[in-house]
DNA sequence: TTGTAAGCGTTATCAG
DNA sequence: CTGATAACGCTTACAA
């Protein structure tokens, strides 16, 4: 591959008139100028962005790790990341971790070495190795999904607590009695404890004692969802439920279609995402709607600005929405 | 950030010494390597991949560049790519087109100045610019999605005319008398024209007048599905519909629904991809299942044996299943 | 076995 | 306005 000085030799100029014209800074002789544009036309001349790189001590590349792209949210999440990073002239570097933590702190040795700007993490748990990672690096860190504060963490979360709760308080405000849960498991700290601390809150505000609760924990599976739906029916005879997330309510709702129990004329279901399928299905879910596309704008602006050095704000927020459809009208 | 040198400093010896432990080559004074690597320990020093790859000529990076990451499609592709990428210690910096030409182009732009190593590009087209790029760039590209022959590109893809063409035999196999079709777009080659021909094929072999097949062409979307269901059947009682995706069908199905037609009873509907919805969706969707992950991972295969100097094949077919469902027993 | 120095491709500085 | 040079961090040939 061509380099400046190959560029140089070509239109007969020394390789700092090259790059002057490429950056198109200072002052050039306009016919050098001129010759010059044309040999990179024809050339289609590159300049090498690890040089670059190496010489500014910025590589205009930020580290993606999410736990598996192929999940809808995610991909959402990266869509936006990616178009947000364009458009300030970024690229990402994107990684998976399938949620094994080794796995992710070896994602950040590897970002490290190929001098990220900065790295935007979705995680659920900040173990001990991923803070001796951030201790000694310096890299600005986004993380997505979780509310840990830790030195100069950024952290873009949605309240799973409250969003849980306004879910569950929502099926209440229907007359129902009692509401069960199917929880993710109380290990993942936002989607899993969180929602289910909501659900809790929520149910005993309406009266409930918190020992005649029932809720059962699944693995976000729609699978899970079934199972867990058979074993909350064999325990208590329930008006509705609430799960962690839409694949567990929609088993859920199968294993109830499955027995003959109407949606929501007898049990009542909300989920959690906003899966598309939750739109199409029949009867359509109930759920809550979490913007992801704009998380992953709202964590590049962070992390661009803390690269700007005009950083700010630690913790963002992001919006949720209860989104109504006939699973639990 | 430290630098080899700052390393080479601590453990007082030289940066060449440093080195040689980094890369464990050569032989080292066992006292000096404990010594050095006892600071590498404590700094979390990593050397800059940036330098490496300046020195190597190489940067163990892929450029990805899909039309849109969200689509669940994609999204296993680049599963698949990110996956056996890793595999082979490289990693990939994700791009997204949105499907336009232009913009493909200045994705390859940027990736080489980025000095990737090789590129895998799914697209529908390939025009002049494409071209033109390829002429004055000497990365190595693998190209999913389309058949075009063009130089030293390697191309991983599906036979869509053969498969839509099986499709619809599998339709007539079941004693239907007219199969009409939805498409998608007709300048899309792979996805829109190819699964046209097949259905044209398929239909005359099984005696159908040319003049008197009936299909419409929409644009991917369960919109589109809808509404051009409609159509047909103001043109024409069809006993059977085929579409170019599955958000086609699942439209179709809902019209059909939606006018007290019956599924597959009175009309049998397939699908192409297999998309999640399919197998959930009631009544579940019959379709053609192609294994996009796998792509993925071959088409890194593909391009890392090209990089090594060991590559042969130009292309590479990719496998397609028919899965039957409820929507055509 | 170890250290010194050159070079990968770029750009900023400085001298002309 | 232009060109030579040093420097970014690393590795390797060469010299010691």
């Amino acid at each position: 591959m061509l380099n400046i000085r190959d560029i140089a030799k070509l239109a007969g100029v020394s390789p700092a008139t090259v790059s002057r014209v490429i950056n198109n800074s200072a002052n050039v002789n306009e016919e050098k100028r001129q010759r010059v544009l044309e040999v990179l036309e024809q050339t289609g001349y590159k300049p090498n962005a690890l040089a670059r790189g190496l010489l500014y001590n910025k590589t205009f590349t930020l580290g993606v790790v999410v736990p598996d792209i192929s999940n809808i949210n995610f991909s959402e999440f990266v869509k936006g990341i990616e178009k947000e990073a364009r458009q300030n002239s970024y690229n990402i570097i994107l990684m998976t971790s399938g949620n094994e933590p080794e796995r992710e702190v070896e994602c950040f040795e590897i970002l490290k070495e190929k001098r990220v700007d900065g790295i935007i993490f979705a995680g659920t748990i900040l173990t001990d190795r991923h803070k001796q990672h951030l201790d000694n690096s310096n890299i600005p860190f986004v993380v997505f999904g979780q509310d840990f504060e830790y030195k100069s963490l950024i952290s873009i979360n949605l309240d799973n607590l409250k969003a849980s709760y306004d879910a569950v308080r929502y099926l209440y405000s229907k007359g129902i009695k009692k509401v069960a849960m199917i929880t993710g498991p109380l290990w993942d700290k936002s989607a899993g404890y969180d929602r289910y601390i909501g659900f809790l809150k929520a149910s005993i505000e309406n009266g409930i004692n918190q020992r005649d609760l029932i809720y059962k924990d699944g693995d976000f599976t729609i699978t899970s969802g079934y199972e867990n739906m058979k074993k909350i029916l064999e325990q208590d005879r329930v008006e509705a439920v609430f799960a962690a997330n839409d694949f567990m309510a929609l088993g859920a709702i199968k294993y109830l279609l499955d027995n003959n129990i109407k949606v929501p004329q007898d049990i009542k279901v909300v989920g959690f995402d906003d899966n598309p399928i939750a739109k199409i299905y029949t009867p359509s879910l109930s759920t809550i709607k979490i913007d992801f596309y704009n998380a992953g704008v709202l964590a590049v602006k962070a992390a661009i600005k803390c690269l700007d050095g005009i950083g700010d704000e630690k913790r963002i927020p992001i919006e949720y929405e209860i989104i109504e459809r006939q699973s639990s009208i």
